[in-house]
DNA sequence: GCAAGTCATGTCATCGATGTCATGGAATTC
DNA sequence: GAATTCCATGACATCGATGACATGACTTGC
């Protein structure tokens, strides 16, 4: 690795010199310029990055921790994060946070260590207070979820308006009795969607029956067979809004492997192949990629500015996404008496 | 930020003092070695990773350059990394390289200076000659494709085999006009999955017919237009081997527009919900979390052994997951002329 | 013609952790 | 009791880039 001494010492110049020409200094004559540009490139000097950034204190990396980095959803929300990012000079370190609440903390200490210059991350732990300490070192971003216990930025869908939005829609559909179905309402991104969801119900002037509340699955499998015992019911749904992605790759399968495609389905969060499935799916869409931009533009705008005042709370618009599994429901939906 | 002489300072002893007890060296006594744990504790002392790594010259942390971090496959490669990175304290910086060949090698370089302890990627130039210069300060893996005028270690999957046993496969059921979509043969894995379709034809005893060979699109939806061309033609193909998992996305969905479904389909590479579409996709599975961990392996054994030698050449096997796109051929395939 | 200003370049210190060597006291040996 | 070894600890230099300040040459103004 040839450094700027290296450079310095061909050119007949101080490592100053150098140092001053690949940061285009206009304090440099032309002629020395010339004469360690050449010699830059004869060595093939590549600066130090981590000499630079060591002595600046903060680096040019921001760190990502979201709860798995294969997740479609948080693999595109990396890549925006990444091409925000990469138009600042900035590179990012990923880490997936896994499932395990209580490993949350321990993750992001090993990831702060590398002196990242920012941290964007989706918690998967009630509690982030731990963070408190770095808030002065480094900017830090919440996505997807908002933080618990610390007062920091964050980005989040428009959880309630968007399953309030799923939910009416399939009302408009005539569908009366419907199911959701997903994880805990622990999870406060859950919580807020099955609002929206009971809302949407209230709106339609509609009861909402516990039997037709499926929550606290913990994966996708288990969404799937939660579906079964739904379809079992005396009274089944006719449509089911899948509270999350994750789970409508389960929910799909299983509907489909019952052969009751007739169920209406809506999805929060689109997910891939949605659009080619039969039938294809309606999402409320969340764009990800979008989402990973802003919290890196934030980022980066509080390196920028540090003194300037942000918005702490953002909420971002989701869209409904229409396809065709959303169909009316069966005319003959109330089971009558005969006459 | 407290630094090692701010602990010093506080347990009253020299900042290498902290050092050595931070390090478990014995050299200290039980007495200062309590203090300056104590004063450790109460100062909440994090080392500073950049220091240390800069004074070693090389950081725990592996590159990943990979086309596409929000594609399927590389966001799966990059989980197996990850996981394998961590267990070693390794963290991981990610870049996607796009798709314009010519940038691959400054996107590389600004990965570089980083100071990176090792580089993982899957090129997309065809000459990563380069990279020879930082192949004695770090570990270099090559992934998906083998490297190009460049002297590396690299783990593919098995191309030519995987794309022999697929259209093997689809001649076992019955098919005689076995079309292959994919991009250039400029690209080697394409080329080597071109040649085992050609090995598996002639095995089978057939003639290769030049207008079933459709390679050279550039992305899923040139692909999808290139299916509409095959199964326009006066004697069209009842199979279609698409060589890569990207342009699967885009087939599929174009034959079921066409409803064209009795087409049969196979893969190479797996791709998210295939097997729940209708009808669900056969496809090559190349285990990309398995890639990644193999290739994270590797750089760590290299870290660790840097005399050692090992094979530079690595073929992955991969596995056809069987499904229903591949029926057998209509029964009457050849027209007929009226009895 | 001389003081003040301008400008190219260099010297030194610094960021935090740690390897190298020095120091000085205690323990051990003959 | 003198010589030797051991051991805890500290002082200093180091990694590479760069900010603060110094230096010395040359220009400008009156």
């Amino acid at each position: 690795m040839t450094t700027m001494q290296d450079v310095a010492t061909r050119a007949k110049v101080s490592a100053k010199t150098v140092s001053r020409v690949f940061n285009d200094d206009p304090h440099v004559t032309e002629d020395t310029r010339q004469r360690v540009q050449s010699a830059m490139r004869e060595l093939k000097y590549v600066p130090n990055m981590m000499a630079r950034t060591f002595r600046e204190g903060k680096s040019a990396v921001i760190g990502i921790a979201v709860p798995d980095v294969a997740d479609p959803f948080f693999a595109a929300v990396t890549k925006g994060i990444e091409l925000a990012a990469r138009e600042n000079d900035m590179a990012i370190v990923v880490t997936s946070l896994g499932d395990n609440p209580s490993l949350e903390q321990s993750i992001i200490e090993t990831t702060v260590r590398h002196q990242i210059g920012g941290l964007i991350m989706a918690p998967i732990a009630d509690d982030q207070s731990y963070l408190a300490r770095w808030q002065d070192s480094f900017p830090i971003v919440f996505i997807d979820r908002a933080p618990s216990k610390l007062n920091a930025d964050y980005f989040v869908e428009d959880d309630f308006g968007g399953a309030f939005d799923a939910t009416q829609h399939l009302i408009a559909h005539g569908h009366r009795r419907v199911a959701i179905v997903g994880d805990s309402t622990e999870v406060p991104t859950t919580r807020l969607r099955f609002q929206g969801y009971l809302a949407a119900l209230d709106a339609a002037g509609m009861e909402h029956s516990e039997e037709l509340i499926a929550l606290g699955s913990r994966d996708a499998d288990a969404a799937a067979q939660v579906c079964q015992r739904l379809l079992a019911l005396p009274d089944p749904p006719t449509a089911i809004f899948s509270s999350n992605a994750r789970f409508s790759t389960g929910v799909f399968p299983a509907l489909q492997r019952m052969g009751r495609t007739d169920i209406a389905l809506i999805s929060f969060g689109d997910f891939p192949m949605a659009d080619v499935l039969q039938p294809s799916v309606s999402v409320i869409d969340q764009d990800p990629r979008h989402v990973g931009r802003v919290a890196a533009e934030r980022i980066l705008a509080r390196i920028a500015t540090p003194a300037k005042r942000f918005r702490r709370k953002n909420v971002l618009s989701v869209k409904l996404i229409e396809r065709q599994s959303c169909q009316p429901a069966p005319a003959v939906a109330v089971p009558v008496a005969a006459p």
